[in-house]
DNA sequence: AAAAAGCGCTACTTTCTGGTTGCATTTATC
DNA sequence: GATAAATGCAACCAGAAAGTAGCGCTTTTT
């Protein structure tokens, strides 16, 4: 299991972190102050869970004017899901599902 | 997003952990002493980390005489990979991937 | 040109986390 | 029956994480 495996899944272990992934489910780039709406928390808090998002890859930035501008990086996502299936690889097969299904 | 998304991540987001699960692949049951062997960390520690699993849905234990076996949940990781899923579903078709070639 | 908006950076507090040690308990073994 | 093995439980500690507030800088807006 690569070194970068355990810090993607950390920054996806935060439900605020979720919640801003789930926002920018549109592909489309949005302002900080436009993520701390509604959210109930400071600015600078949702800044810094977009620097953990941004440092796990799953996230990008770009500055545009006075604003910086946050949207999903697929490539991210896209790693997590393959780190999840080296987990899962070993019994990810017909035996692995019968033993599931005799389990508790 | 469900509320025990964050729990399942946040279990999987470390690296101890992360190989534990890797020495649990074969979906075997394991003693705790067992998995402690060669993980450079007291049996406590790993015990710990265990029941972080545990909490997640990750992993399965049962006892047997005086030693406590812990197994693979497939079920769980399955979650976490349907959790995966939803935070990319919007942007995980054609329209998705132009987007993410023509970024950086 | 003055005011306001949007950020970044730093400092600070509080809570969580990963780790340790020590001790009591249950089960195997001799 | 005494000893050793495998755990569980509780207390404790240091460092990381989540949150806040304050200040200064750049970019719009009026």
């Amino acid at each position: 299991m690569p070194d970068d495996a355990a810090p993607i899944f950390a920054a996806l272990g935060d439900p605020t972190r979720l919640a801003l992934l789930g926002r920018l489910q549109d592909g489309q780039p949005h302002a900080i102050v436009e993520l701390t709406a509604g959210s109930g928390l400071s600015r600078q808090a949702i800044s810094k869970h977009l620097a953990v998002l941004h440092e796990a890859g799953l996230v990008q930035s770009r500055r545009v004017g006075r604003e910086s501008r946050y949207l999903v990086r697929p490539q991210g996502v896209q790693q997590a899901r393959s780190y999840l299936a080296m987990v899962s690889r070993q019994w990810d097969d017909a035996l692995g599902r019968l033993k599931s299904f005799v389990e508790d």
